[in-house]
DNA sequence: GGAGTTACTTTACACAATGTCAAGTGGAAA
DNA sequence: TTTCCACTTGACATTGTGTAAAGTAACTCC
């Protein structure tokens, strides 16, 4: 952070985006992030001491130009624990497209790294608390499935958004992102909802 | 499999499937097998010539030893569609524990190599088929719930009773592994089952 | 305008892990 | 006794990460 041209660091970080999004997080090497960012590999060592801190640098990068927090606060507005429950589910259900490639080097780095570990954590506790607000509004409106505490709610929620569910139903199994969308909600009122109304 | 003492080859393989599920799936090289084995490095080249070979046929000897085949089978004998459901939820999720290990690797190793990619794949398919022979006996017996097609129920079920989500579930958020299966089947009724008879 | 600083390049190398190669060994079978 | 088999020993190629050090070009400060 201290050292380096900030233009320099932000090409790396767009070479490193790009890649990783093109790769799907997969066979992306440094010296690839350095040639795409028209830079010497010593150059992204400067800039990023390891591989884990690179990664890690593009994942903080992505949520800046992205804005996610914003997104996922927006759900937050909502009147009712059931709208609560679409918008955050739509918030970050479309997030996860976006971040995939970045986030599946930062999953693999994780099983060796433990800065990746703690930056992925990180995020994924974002998202837990998303899911914790929404399902904490249904319960205080009586709604939440007699089947569940708050914490369970939660853990359900949060597996069910987690970004392996949507690489296994949208890449194995063929869902469009859309549909995926769309399923995850009613499974969410299937769980989550006393009297589950359904889709 | 044509070269080499059949002892030789188990001994690896028990060295494997032991440091494996030890480190769980981590950080496991080829010397560490061999020396655990008793044998050199070289020796596990000349039964395994890449280490993807070598984790196929670890997965491959732990299912013929834990007999995985029969334990998923059993679920077929049940009458209805929801003890299929039941039986086989308990048959694959007590079955993740004593293959986690093995399976981390094996889908690490998916990443970069095709023939592991396969081999875990065709894991994959075996469990979809567990799930679907299940939710086809709901459907036939009427009592599939209507959001759901037959080819989605088992697309959410074998997702629901994915190695990734169990580990979330446990591993994450602390369930215990009886916990995990009681809950699993509440969620799967939950979904696939019209009406909902609830846990 | 010369001295120093900054940001980067170039080149070389250490290290770990996979995988290859070839010569050697020890025991069992012909 | 010779031959073969299964394995050992030791050397080496390769790939990717990360380190180290010298060089360069532009910019800044007196």
């Amino acid at each position: 952070m201290s050292s380096g041209n900030p233009k320099t660091r932000k090409k790396i970080l767009h070479a490193s985006w790009q890649l990783l999004e093109a790769a799907q997080g997969r066979e992306v090497r440094m010296s690839d992030i350095a040639r795409n960012a028209g830079v010497s590999r010593q150059a992204v060592y400067l800039h990023f001491p390891t591989r884990s801190d690179l990664l890690i640098a593009t994942t903080h990068h992505i949520d800046e130009v992205k804005n996610v927090d914003a997104r996922l606060a927006k759900s937050r507005s909502a009147a009712t624990g059931m709208e609560r429950l679409s918008a955050f589910i739509e918030a970050w259900g479309n997030y996860i497209p976006e971040i995939y490639g970045v986030a599946k080097a930062l999953i693999a780095m994780s099983e060796t790294d433990d800065a990746a570990k703690l930056t992925w954590d990180d995020r994924m506790q974002a998202v837990r608390h998303g899911c914790r607000a929404a399902v904490e509004t249904l319960e205080k409106e009586g709604q939440l499935a007699s089947q569940h505490s708050v914490t369970q709610g939660t853990d359900i929620l949060s597996a069910l958004l987690s970004v392996q569910t949507w690489e296994y139903l949208t890449i194995n199994c063929g869902w469009s992102q859309q549909f995926y969308i769309e399923k995850t909600k009613v499974l969410a009122r299937q769980i989550l909802v006393s009297g589950n109304p359904g889709s």
